[in-house]
DNA sequence: GTCTATACCGAGATAGAC
DNA sequence: GTCTATCTCGGTATAGAC
């Protein structure tokens, strides 16, 4: 699906990809649709248990910019937004995980930045949510591409803000994609 | 391919939406990727345009604000990045329109923003026109699914950014898509 | 649970008549 | 330039043996 786009995901190719017969999808997922909807729910659920651990950190702000700034996801993801505009069960699945996301951050964000002193008139934490979101992916899309101008730049601004509310990083607290803590 | 997805895009059906015969588009595209590459260009070479109005107009941050902010191309970008994961030439064909954007944001907004006297040490034009098209998009995405939370905050958060860089917006500025000017 | 066999469809692409 | 005819491939999905 990473490779080839969706629609090079097939019976055949996933039967003959883990050895065995192409029937066993259907016999399994009983379509094609209920073993993407299945992918997609496994991802979800294991990125969802790494934005809570990120926010359960004592610098949950910069918490939140690694577990958002980080690739892995993000290209499967675009893919499944596309799998998403002809599938409506699948729409329904991403628009679910998606407002799961970000009552979570809000949740927590609020909270953590008014603890910070920011105003919440001026900077709702939603908004600051939405911003560090949608600039990260932003960039990330642009990087497939190998478009990178000015990120290092959209970088260092980020971060000064973070650092302005949150103080310095400290990497002892980086939560890997397994959930481990970087020493 | 808005409606179905790119892999819903076959010869045959872009023959009978026509009324003619599906071994046209071989005859007039070589292949499929040629038409696909076709149709990127005619929409990319639109929205160049369209983002060249808007900044020559007397609000250029406003103009640049609505450019990124409307665009009905959202979802048939997603689908054109999504096509491009696996097929080269329409990777390139992005990369190369995508950076032609982007320079054209830089040239234009770098002189803007000086001439507002916002500081491009601490703000980087790069970092608006990044931070403000990936919001954007995030933004628009997400409405494909349903989901606006805080997006009415966030609107209202960079308006008040841009007005206190620009002023009040003045409506007969507006670019239509075809490139016309409100009254 | 795993397999074979198969039905049915539509994809990309080409050859060649007109 | 437009068509018909056709090749080859691989897709989804089901039936039914083992």
């Amino acid at each position: 699906m990473l490779e080839e786009g969706y629609a090079a995901v097939s019976s055949r190719r996933v039967g003959a990809l883990v050895g065995m017969n192409a029937a066993l999808v259907y016999y399994y997922f009983g379509t094609m649709d209920g073993l993407f909807i299945e992918l997609f729910r496994r991802g979800a659920e294991r990125s969802l248990d790494r934005l809570s651990l990120a926010l359960m950190t004592p610098q949950p702000l910069w918490g939140f910019w690694d577990a958002v700034h980080d690739q892995g996801n993000s290209a499967l993801t675009m893919e499944f937004i596309a799998l998403a505009n002809h599938r409506k069960a699948i729409r329904a699945e991403i628009a679910g995980y998606s407002k799961r996301f970000r009552q979570i951050e809000i949740d927590v964000l609020t909270r953590v930045l008014d603890g910070y002193g920011l105003d919440a008139d001026t900077w709702p934490a939603v908004t600051v949510i939405l911003a560090v979101a949608g600039i990260s992916r932003f960039m990330l899309i642009e990087e497939q591409f190998d478009v990178d101008i000015g990120h290092a730049e959209m970088i260092a601004v980020i971060e000064r803000h973070i650092r302005a509310l949150e103080g310095e990083r400290i990497t002892g607290n980086v939560i890997g994609v397994d959930g481990s803590r970087s020493t």
